[in-house]
DNA sequence: GACCAATGTTGGTTGCGCCAACTATAAGCA
DNA sequence: TGCTTATAGTTGGCGCAACCAACATTGGTC
């Protein structure tokens, strides 16, 4: 976006979702920039929260945690692992998967991103008080689980014929 | 997305940033979705609208109104006027312009748009009640606008060297 | 007339979210 | 035991939105 200034028309300033996404991108711009400062993107913290909560797990276990697709947990990975940040060894187990590991080098640069990430954060909200940020995430997540109870809406999928 | 269903690590459910994120990603898809059924895309939308609330106008100033870049609106209108919605003429009066206007077809299309947009905005805030729907909106609002004013912490530019 | 600003246009790039297809291994079942 | 189905990693691709740079044309200004 970036463009602008000469406001914009009534019907789409009204559209909730158009709201929405106006925000999710400025956020996302802030967080871009923040983890780009360090050379990482959203994937790379991702994975590594994800790897340090859970500890080492296979690759189509992060892609479930957070909702990345496995082809795009390979790419990550390798860029991580290159970086020295994880590192991938196979499964002796099931020799299907390998395993992802954090280093500590790859602890101490979550550290950093959750540091850059909390300002970001702050900047975002900045408008609002602690009691209007608490009650906007809370209806955010009702909004959220709301759209994640309700299926997409397919067709009915009637028994699959044989 | 898509994925998940095996809870994300708290890091991540407890960020605005991507709560939001996640929440407009949602609307998009509904978005889209609804828009898909007529061959329309979100720029399509816009553009009609402005124009419907504008009036003619050059795709510079299309751009300016909604956003949108310059090189993307010269591609909508493209298609829009190959879709008979909307007609491009050179402004006689400054030979660098195009003057755009939205034809009857267009106007009766942006319509049909703005119908679906509504049931879509619906499902949206479906788990919310029309109170906490002006809440959300209000809050959003708030947030919107406090980004746009503070401006993006550029670092501070001294007087440009000759 | 020389300069700078705005306009339309072309042709990129990036990130993110996806999908299809393939190979390898593992698990379930007849 | 074999056959089948499911899962894991990987490659290569797609589409969209949001940008950017460069260029030619035209308008305004000094």
């Amino acid at each position: 976006m970036e463009n602008a200034e000469e406001t914009a028309p009534r019907r789409l300033r009204a559209l909730p979702s158009r709201l929405i996404n106006h925000v999710a991108m400025s956020a996302n711009r802030l967080v871009d920039r923040a983890l780009a400062t360090t050379g990482s993107r959203r994937y790379d913290y991702a994975l590594l929260a994800a790897l340090e909560e859970f500890g080492p797990a296979s690759q189509a276990a992060l892609g479930r945690r957070t909702g990345i697709d496995r082809s795009d947990v390979v790419a990550t990975v390798n860029e991580l692992s290159a970086r020295g940040l994880v590192e991938r060894s196979p499964d002796p187990a099931d020799r299907r998967r390998n395993v992802i590991t954090v280093t500590a080098a790859g602890i101490s640069h979550l550290a950093l991103l959750d540091r850059l990430l909390s300002e970001v954060q702050d900047a975002l909200l900045a408008s609002l008080t602690t009691a209007e940020r608490e009650q906007f995430v809370g209806l955010l997540t009702r909004v959220a689980d709301g759209l994640a109870a309700s299926p997409p809406a397919r067709p009915p999928v009637h028994t699959p014929r044989p």
